[in-house]
DNA sequence: TCTTTTTCTGATTTGAAAGTCAGGAATACT
DNA sequence: AGTATTCCTGACTTTCAAATCAGAAAAAGA
């Protein structure tokens, strides 16, 4: 019981800086900005508070290069759409959707810091508009404007229909607490996640594709 | 210059809890219950910090009285409803989604509040959920399940459908802060307003309604 | 009028979380 | 080995928000 220290714990290596940016990302997603705390994330990484700010100047640069980690393995997925570049709009749209959807599924972390800071505005939603949901939004909204263009998909506005389609694809995972509670069912089953695909996807899709018989 | 005081704010009369409430729910709603603070509250309402505290306990009983303020104003909305309790299910169905979105446009702070709490999971979701969300979306759960089960729509799970309405009923208006940043659009104009509700109603409703032809 | 109760406030206490710092331990370099 | 550098930590300071409290001001009641 003298000073202390002893066990090496976890290979104290270069990727102390890793799974720092993992607790945080983790924490950050699960409790917004404000209630993850500094102490939590460090607790969760398994370092001292202090190595923290060693690594990472303040919360909010931390916060950033959590941001960044999530958005380098998104777009790593997201190379997929590349390859179906010069499809009929609406196929690629229609990829598009599932891809987002499978993404969210994937990141949940993805959705749930999208809903919280885009509900509240500020420096980190300008932020994340400039570095991580502005360009894949702008993307998205193209894609759809070009599906209404050739004709297949009724003619509404785009941003609109993006913006739907972020919080209706978000929306069962990220309130997965509320299902839960009001409901008892467990959203992260595999079962409930396939009909949820399915009903966006026959939603937005099957109700917004321009009826053949017109 | 010499003591302060002087020009009686407002009449001090017993309107000052109402006062406080509505600040309450403004703040709470905007911010979440972390970033709304009892100083800023209780500077909106044009009281000293300690006179929340002699209304209200604490930060969670106000919390409290300001979201049970909010479901009376909803529950007299919402008794628009039982005019049509004798209509074929889809036909309530229909109104009630319509209403619901009338609901989340005419109050935002409901939305935002669904979604932040939602997100978290915790005591505060436990209180919502037995207050004011769980027999809301039970209600809505049974009238899409008899929609389902007269055929009148695809046997999709009704709580996912529910939470999907829930998320995109709410997310253009919570989310406008990112569609202002993305898009550059204000979905508080009356006309976004429109074209939302219509997306929605065509999406989900056209979507999933049973083809005739079948 | 005097007294009691209700309503409200300034000043203070308490607690929690972010951020700082001097120095210890490990690693790399010579 | 000796030295420098990188990585990490415990202890501390600072900041900010919730909650408390003693009492002032106003209203109600006698």
């Amino acid at each position: 019981m003298s000073v202390a220290v002893a066990q090496p714990p976890a290979k104290k290596g270069p990727q102390t800086a890793a799974r720092i940016r993992e607790a945080a990302l983790e924490l950050f997603s699960r409790l917004g900005f404000e209630r993850a705390t500094m102490a939590e994330i460090a607790a969760e990484a398994g370092v001292s508070q202090a190595t923290l700010h060693y690594h990472f100047a303040d919360k909010d640069q931390l916060w950033r290069a959590a941001m960044l980690q999530l958005r380098a393995v998104i777009s790593e997925e997201e190379r997929l759409l590349e390859a179906a570049a010069d499809a009929a709009p609406e196929v690629q749209l229609r990829m598009a959707m599932r891809l987002f959807l499978r993404i969210s599924w994937n990141h949940p972390a993805l959705g749930r810091i999208v809903a919280l800071e885009g509900m509240a505005g500020g420096e980190r939603l300008d932020w994340l508009d400039a570095h991580l949901i502005g360009p894949r939004n702008r993307r998205l909204a193209e894609l759809a404007q070009a599906a209404i263009d050739s004709g297949a998909l009724k003619p509404f506005p785009a941003a609109t229909m993006i913006i739907t389609l972020q919080a209706a694809g978000a929306g069962v995972i990220n309130l997965a607490p509320m299902m839960r509670k009001s409901f008892g069912l467990d959203p992260s089953e595999p079962a409930a996640r396939e009909a949820h695909e399915r009903l966006i996807i026959d939603a937005l899709l099957g109700g917004l594709l321009t009826p053949r018989t017109t």
